[in-house]
DNA sequence: CAACGGTTTGACGTTAACGTAAGCTCGTGG
DNA sequence: CCACGAGCTTACGTTAACGTCAAACCGTTG
């Protein structure tokens, strides 16, 4: 299959997008279960558009960054609050979730910073202290 | 117990550590039994020291950046490489971690910046372009 | 027509990271 | 003396996030 007729770029399938992303279809389903995804169907057969693989593409970053499938959909939620929810809501919660990417960068870059010396100490000759018997 | 003597200030219980970093004294044996900690024992009972303290302290950062303890372990084996591997082995795995960690961080960046737009989009007033019927 | 590839819905298996409960040992204090 | 709290081991329970069949349903292609 894979879009033979080339019109449709908007339409994808389930092996579409597996694929492409490198993951299982069994993730896919998955992910629609616990309703971070929701295809439309025609017939029983799952049709995924563009805003699905937008959103497929939130899953799996979401998922580099550590996060579980409960924090994605709370975060996936924030991309969708078309005016549903009320303002100051969404705001607070973007603020929450803010502040923990951020502390979440900071032990990054803490970690990023301790592996570059760890590199240098390793490239650099030994101090030559007390460096025998251990 | 808790350090009675104020002369150990290099000795800690398991519950010491526990509280000090509001785990369970079962996440710290299980960090043990996984091989990430090595407490000496005193009889049956583990005493920790600060070698063990800073291991700590890196376990719980690298569970916050979202690694699993096989990682975190892989990654604590570079902090105590003594010269004990060879060295370009050591840099070239610190090499790879660091540009896991730095695309880790570009995904970081990303979510981050799209939030803030999220959350310029939810204070400013909506730009009155088809808005209605959903 | 019959086989084949792709898809669907169950349903059970698996791994990680602990939680929880049971049963035993110590050292201490009323 | 005996209860109590702290620690230990062993072992089973739990949740998340899929993996892995199994059985059945298309659509089409040789």
């Amino acid at each position: 299959m894979t879009r033979q007729h080339s019109e449709n770029q908007d339409l994808f399938a389930i092996a579409d997008l597996a694929k492409e992303f490198g993951i299982s279809t069994r993730a896919i389903r998955f992910y629609e279960a616990k309703g971070l995804l929701s295809p439309e169907r025609v017939g029983a057969t799952r049709v995924f558009r563009r805003r699905d693989r937008a959103r497929l593409i939130l899953i799996l970053r979401g998922k580099r960054l550590g996060f579980s499938l409960r924090d994605i959909s709370d975060y996936l939620s924030l991309y969708d609050a078309d005016r549903s929810q009320q303002v100051h809501l969404l705001v607070g919660k973007v603020e929450e979730r803010l502040a923990s990417l951020e502390r979440q960068r900071d032990d990054l870059e803490t970690t990023i910073a301790e592996l570059k010396e760890i590199r240098e100490l390793a490239v650099a000759p030994p101090t030559r202290s007390r460096s025998q018997a251990g």
